[in-house]
DNA sequence: GGCCATTAGTTGCTTTATGCCACTATTATG
DNA sequence: CATAATAGTGGCATAAAGCAACTAATGGCC
């Protein structure tokens, strides 16, 4: 990214050779990375280096490299990589945010993904930049956010909990092995709501989306959990109902 | 748009000059604009005019004007304005799609828009452009897209019918005073399936979203219907229970 | 006018899904 | 061995959806 200011008269001349080349905005990828963890929702951020909002924190993101990525979606899986060091099993476009007010400097758009990658998966710290983990509380963060990203974060944090609602996502969220009361709390933790454990498992079982594996869970007192594997990552399909109809 | 070929060594030149410049995607708006007429879902389609694709039916659109547009959403209104001479009472970001593939020439992204507007609201043949409406039959039209406007279609397409089950999103497809059978005459026609009168006048009822007005129609034979208006075109205001569940 | 076809709109019963709460099961701990 | 703690099941009251028969209001036709 640059931020000199575009010789004028160039740009007219380029303008006239070919206007659908100058006429672009500033174009970038943006990252809004949830974990659940700690009865949390968590989203990844990183601080700023370089002006503007400098210092500030904001959504990890960056341009698109035209010649190494072949599709938006790839620029974002490899941009994910770079940043967590992980394969996410959920990775899937938001939305496309463009005007000429977001940015100070010019006219630019991001195009938005949010993906859903299981905590302990991942190790920060591999790069130079400031990189943590923020809680998320009633669609937002503590601190404030750099360029639009509130606004991104918020209609993210609206995108997964509809999702929520009507497909499995949520498993993207665990390790490939979980015990359905970890299920649950996760959906409680997104819907900010307690759900009835009983009709939860209902409609888990009506959906015949997870399978048990021979594992049980050791931790500490209580009867032990039963483990279940999502049974296909391929397969979309949907809960009868909105989940949330479970609310206590 | 210009088809003519970049000048390499003025690209040279200008990536030097502004890296985050020239490495951009061609940048374009899409719209995917609905309406339900006929007892069929129709969506608007021009016939291109120039290469790649002369000749063949696509989805209107066009490049962003970074001097008129200030936002993402502005442009594609405006590009609406232009070919339907209305403003849509429904304007809908679908997603953005962007590869290096999609267009022979370069890596370009559009995003894409969808748009209900009611049929009789619009006067087509305005510009010089070839413009029709094509029915909508299982996800595509008849007639091969130019790009990736079929898949842009089928995608818009399926989020109108997601939209459906549980946003109050169908009236913008009639107009401002409708009734109840026509309303429900739309729901079949995008879910492709009959729906139970009794059932559906039911929860429309509960969704507290129309007003009666002092109309009826004449429609030939039969007892004349009621007329409806949209209460509040603001509101978001969704059914308890996907609606498709009123299947016969 | 009277009958019929046609479309609009209502009612009531049956079936299914959900909310709720109590109950059983299996572990750790002292 | 009792108790606390967590996992998991069962049953019943209530609410919603499916279904089909019913009434209502119009135009066309004899």
């Amino acid at each position: 990214m640059s931020t000199s200011t575009p010789n004028l008269e160039e740009a007219a001349f380029l303008r006239h050779y070919d206007p659908a080349l100058y006429d672009r905005p500033s174009f970038s990828v943006d990252l809004v990375i949830f974990t659940a963890h700690e009865a949390q929702l968590q989203v990844l951020l990183v601080k700023r280096g370089a002006h503007p909002y400098k210092g500030c924190w904001a959504l990890p993101g960056g341009f698109l490299d035209l010649h190494r990525d072949s599709t938006l979606q790839a620029c974002a899986e490899r941009k994910l990589l770079e940043k967590t060091g992980v394969k996410a099993p959920y990775l899937e476009q938001l939305r496309t945010y463009g005007s000429r007010d977001r940015d100070p400097r010019h006219w630019t758009a991001t195009a938005a993904y949010f993906a859903l990658i299981a905590a302990p998966a991942v190790h920060l710290g591999g790069g130079p930049d400031a990189v943590r983990w923020a809680p998320v509380c009633d669609r937002a963060v503590a601190d404030p956010l750099a360029f639009d990203h509130a606004t991104i974060l918020a209609d993210a944090i609206e995108r997964l909990r509809a999702k929520l609602e009507y497909t499995h996502i949520a498993v993207h969220l665990l390790p490939e092995e979980f015990t359905l009361p970890q299920l649950q709390q996760v959906y409680e933790i997104i819907l900010q709501q307690p759900l009835d454990k009983s009709s939860f498992r209902r409609r888990v079982a009506e959906a015949d989306m997870l399978e048990p594996v021979a594992r049980q869970s050791r931790n500490g007192s209580g009867r032990p959990a039963q483990f279940y594997r999502f049974r296909d990552y391929d397969r979309r399909t949907f809960f009868p109902r909105s989940i949330s109809r479970n609310a206590r």
